[in-house]
DNA sequence: AGCGGAATTTGAATCGATCCAACAAAAATG
DNA sequence: CATTTTTGTTGGATCGATTCAAATTCCGCT
């Protein structure tokens, strides 16, 4: 016998219960959201009517504008959504985000959107309490629209020199003197490097005018790591062969087709990113050289993965977890504070590196 | 100059926007969004008014109240949030579910808890327009809290017997039957399953009478399609040692020690998932037994990782990514009904499995 | 019966926007 | 100049809950 008004499914609110169950909304509401206050026999007639009439409990949007705090942080990103679970880096990183939001009950959110168009709304509309932001590419316009939501955020990786913003990264120069180091005492002595972007959607060899005006911090700091170090041992810098790529196979491949095309192959590479050194090995191998006895390499960043290669990958370590454990706990207990963290890295030497060859 | 009240950080509400640039609170509202209707002048100033208070744009609290959609489809699990990204066949699933989420231009909001109460919670108070579900333990609560909600939901995996909730899932007898036939095929004689749940929290060798309580009728039908091939290869499948595990590292090694503790060691192993597949194959590279040499074995899922272990594992393969996009499409374009697909599998033959040694 | 205090319940206010019918002003038409 | 159209603006209603001060009811006690 159902009205034609009630045929449309207009979903029930908390004020129907109230009125079928003959209280206010007032205490309809507790019933949900504080039983322990309304009197039990009151309690149990609400709940049956609410039974009875298919509610579906109070609707988290409604209860949200009110409270204010969603509870869930947003994790952005300019990469496809994918990107948070192919990347072995970006995977390291949300785990410890997630350690740090299951400790507190928070949810996570993934923003993403490849054109620019959806971002700028992806960003917007995102329903967090704040934003952890990986900055690959098209890093300094996603800070730009997060800025806008005047919600905590927190930028991580390569970041920029905008001091007004949180961020937490790692000691780039110090953990590129490392691996420099390592190779120079090797007896290496003609090098390549492997690098992230200084600037957004470039590849290439790079010169010396893009390392001036580099966007992406990071990269330059890891290049000036890897530089000092190699200029202490005597090194000619100005002869390294930098090329750029975007952290992935295609510009990888590239990189290393350019870099050995040129006289002089290098018996070293410094790769930024433990991404690009895996490629490399697998590229190494296929051209037939071998690793480390024709050419070490050292990666950035110690993704599990590259202790499975072969040879296993030596590498810059970044406590990955642990910055993403930071990260959403500067979200979660945000003070509105701007707060900039700078890791250590750890030194992790494996098979991939060796003497130089004899000439 | 500011005055006390200003003092408090109490954010800026479009209706204060409105004030200050004398218009109603419509026009303001529809400066942000729908400018085209609003007078360029009018528009401007109000756009002015806004920058110069720092305002952050309507805030999606509101909005959402309004719209009623969320535009995000979330995803939940017993397991805790960092399943999402290290789980092989998880991210697989994810990688599927983000393609239709970025496509369409949806966000995912990652729901879990380990601990029910929390699970409930958070469950109830997701911002979400619907969700896919991840049965892997606790798959029932799940469902029915998910029911409670009202929103479209899809359960993934190992379904029930439930016809009222829509789930995809595989053809589970089919590809057990091609695992066990490839193996008998290969001359085995003496087979142990590694097995996936039947019920929640449960290890330990299965016995019929737990096979028939099953609650997961996955499970159930893996193990069916196992034995009737076998069957029909004249095996005594009474005799098959059948151990539960919960798809990790340590029950899974438990289920190997004491599988090969029994007199008559097996010479060939049908896991439930690639993941105790793999763990398999470790644990007899340390006992000293060859794969496939000395036993072979053939996992089921067809994750990644399955195709760079060594041996490189042969296994059934489900689509995982297509599940993930048809899941999330379910979300995506809900119209009401109950949908339940069952998808195919694939038999991935590599180098885990060979003929059966000769006695 | 009368009183004080604790336990419940009420209902208006609020959270922050969007929508839309009605109105006003400006422009086009006869 | 009067009338229609077009274009913009207004302000009240609404989305679905929670909160809190005030009002009411309940209870034990003298």
């Amino acid at each position: 016998m159902a009205s034609l008004l009630e045929g449309q499914a207009r979903p029930i609110r908390l004020a129907d219960i109230a009125r079928a169950a003959g209280v206010s909304h007032g205490t309809a509401s507790n019933v949900f959201s504080r039983p322990e206050i309304v009197r039990a026999e009151v309690r149990e007639r609400v709940k049956a009517v609410a039974e009875q009439m298919g509610y579906a409990g109070p609707d988290p949007k409604g209860r949200l504008l009110r409270a204010g705090k969603v509870n869930a942080i947003g994790v952005a990103t300019t990469e496809p959504l994918s990107y948070f679970f192919d990347d072995p880096f970006a995977r390291v990183m949300m785990a410890g985000i997630s350690e740090a939001c299951d400790a507190t009950g928070a949810g996570i959110a993934l923003v993403s959107a490849a054109n620019q168009e959806k971002l700028a709304w992806n960003v917007q509309s995102a329903l967090v309490d704040g934003f952890i932001l990986f900055c690959i590419e098209g890093g300094s316009r996603l800070v730009d629209l997060t800025r806008e939501r005047r919600l905590p955020f927190v930028a991580l990786e390569l970041g920029f020199q905008d001091e007004t913003v949180s961020a937490i990264g790692v000691d780039n120069v110090a953990g590129a003197r490392l691996a420099a180091r390592h190779l120079a005492e090797f007896g290496h002595r003609r090098f390549a490097v492997l690098s992230l972007g200084f600037a957004d959607n470039r590849t290439g060899f790079v010169t010396p005018e893009v390392v001036r005006s580099a966007v992406y911090t990071g990269t330059r700091d890891r290049l000036a790591g890897y530089f000092e170090e190699l200029s202490g041992f005597g090194i000619d810098t100005a002869k390294i062969p930098v090329y750029e790529t975007e952290n992935e196979e295609k510009s990888t491949r590239a990189g290393l087709e350019a870099i050995f095309a040129r006289g002089e192959p290098p018996t070293a590479i410094l790769a930024m990113s433990d991404r690009m050194a895996l490629i490399a090995i697998d590229w190494l191998r296929a051209r037939g050289l071998a690793v480390p006895d024709d050419v070490s390499i050292v990666g950035f960043d110690g993704v599990p993965d590259g202790a499975l290669s072969t040879p296993p990958l030596t590498t810059i370590a970044q406590p990955i977890t642990e910055i993403g454990r930071r990260a959403a706990r500067m979200i979660l207990d945000h003070d509105g504070a701007v707060r900039r963290e700078t890791m250590g890295v750890e030194f992790v030497v494996r098979g991939s590196t060796g003497p130089a060859p004899k000439v």
